[in-house]
Formats: C-alpha cells, sequence, structure tokens
DNA sequence: TAAACATTTGAACAATTGTTCAAATATGAA
DNA sequence: TTCATATTTGAACAATTGTTCAAATGTTTA
C-alpha cells in the first residue's frame, strides 16, 4: 500500500495497536480466507447443500445439481482441498460427504441470516 | 452444461430428486454464496476479524490491517452491500460493526476448524 | 483381455476480482 | 467562505476464477 494512513483525530492509537495484536498471523488469516471462500460460489453451494442431506458421488451430484460431470469434479476437488468435504471409493463410484460439524454449521447459521432479511 | 448426466448404476434415482428437490431456490442459493463469498479474501477476514474486537472506522481499520484507505473502502462497501457489517457516521468519521451474531459465528467456527487441523 | 462406467485432469477461455491512483464528496473547524 | 480531515468513487490493470472440451485414469464386468 502507498497511502499511509493518518486518521489524526483524537480517538486513533487508544486501541489501533490493542486490535491489530489480537489478529492472528497472516498464514492463518490465509487459511481461514481460503477456507471460507470455498463457500463462496452457487455451484459448490449447491454441492455442499446436496451433501447436508446425505452422501453422494460426483455423477448423483451431477444430476442434482444440473453441472456438468466435469464441473462436478473440479469443484470437489477444490472442496476437498480446502477440506470442505471428505470422500470414500466405493467401487467405480466415489462417494462424498461433508468433512465435519463445522462446515454444516457454516450453511445453516449462513440461511438463517439470509432468511431474516428482506 | 453439455454432457448429460448418466450415472446408470442401481442406486442412482433412488434419491436423487428427493435430494433436488430440497435445494433452495436459484436466487436463494445466489444469496447465499454472494454472502458466504464476502468471507472469502484476506484483506476482508482481516477487516471482519478487527471489527469482531470493536467498532471501528475507516481510517483505523487502515492502520490496522495494513491496507490502503482506498482498499479498506472498497472492502467495506462490498461487506456492507453483503450485510456482513452495519455503520453509522460520527463527524466525519463512518464507525463500521459486524452486522450481527451470524457474521461473528460464522468467523468463530472458521476459526474452530482452522485451528483443528495439522 | 476388451468394453462400459465413473471420475479425474489439463489447457483454454471468458468473466470476475482486488488493488492502485486520482478525483470527488462529506463533515467540522477556523 | 476556506481549509484540513475522512471517506467514497470510478477507471484501469494484473491476477484469479469457473466452465467447457478432450483426453486420461480407475474400477468392474463380460
Amino acid at each position: 500500500m502507498k497511502q499511509v494512513p493518518t486518521c489524526k483525530s483524537v480517538t486513533v492509537g487508544e486501541y489501533v495497536d490493542e486490535v491489530a495484536s489480537c489478529l492472528p498471523p497472516d498464514d492463518k488469516i490465509v487459511d481461514l480466507a481460503e477456507f471460507l471462500q470455498a463457500f463462496g460460489d452457487s455451484s459448490r453451494i449447491k454441492i455442499l447443500l446436496a451433501l447436508s442431506k446425505r452422501e453422494l458421488c460426483n455423477c448423483d451430484l451431477s444430476a442434482i445439481t444440473g453441472l456438468s460431470v466435469s464441473a462436478v469434479s473440479h469443484q470437489l476437488r477444490l472442496l476437498r482441498d480446502k477440506k470442505l468435504v471428505k470422500y470414500r471409493r466405493d467401487g467405480k463410484k466415489v462417494f462424498y460427504s461433508l468433512d465435519d460439524e463445522h462446515v454444516e454449521a457454516i450453511l445453516r447459521i449462513a440461511m438463517e441470516h439470509i432468511g431474516e432479511r428482506k
């Protein structure tokens, strides 16, 4: 950044350092952002909501979401890498499910937040 | 999408329609994705975590996060539009805070999820 | 083995994103 | 009014993203 943060008024400086020192280190910030970013796409939300009902294979997810098999696979890889889903192979199929209760909780709370407004 | 979802094995068709009918309508999916996408950036995570400690103005947020005043303002506009933060003007300053407990809860749960692994 | 089914992968592409910079707007004090 | 401070805005740009398509990889059955 190029602009120097000035903010000359009296209140500044009293709590800025205190809040700044509360922030996690940069690598944790990045992990957090990447984890939450994985929720931030309509295709992935559809996949995650479907998986919140039951374990599903790539092919089923394609039928349910209306996305191509390839698109679903690409998104599942991302969701796997970011630890939102886990999987198990059963013969030709690979069954996916939500990684843990945190993922479910975030979906539920976000639904609540959306539902309340408008 | 161009590829027809086939998935010819026996298990298919039993629950696909059932799960599909559980999914919210498209506009709600989009709202959900846009809300959660707003969490998915390191700069915005820093801003949100800072705001989880206390109400802060644009200028303070710039000092705390190390981002330019302009970059913070652009991100705050997005966070406002997506209903993650609210604000009040006090003289020359505009103080921002988290919109509600849902936003706080999502940050907390995501921190837990990140904290548990590795 | 070959064939069918299911999934994954990589390249390409358009679309979206986050930052910077400069300029504009808003507020309070002199 | 003019000045200083604080915030917002819009254009530009590089960087990232999500999808498609074609090809490759796994797995089971014949």
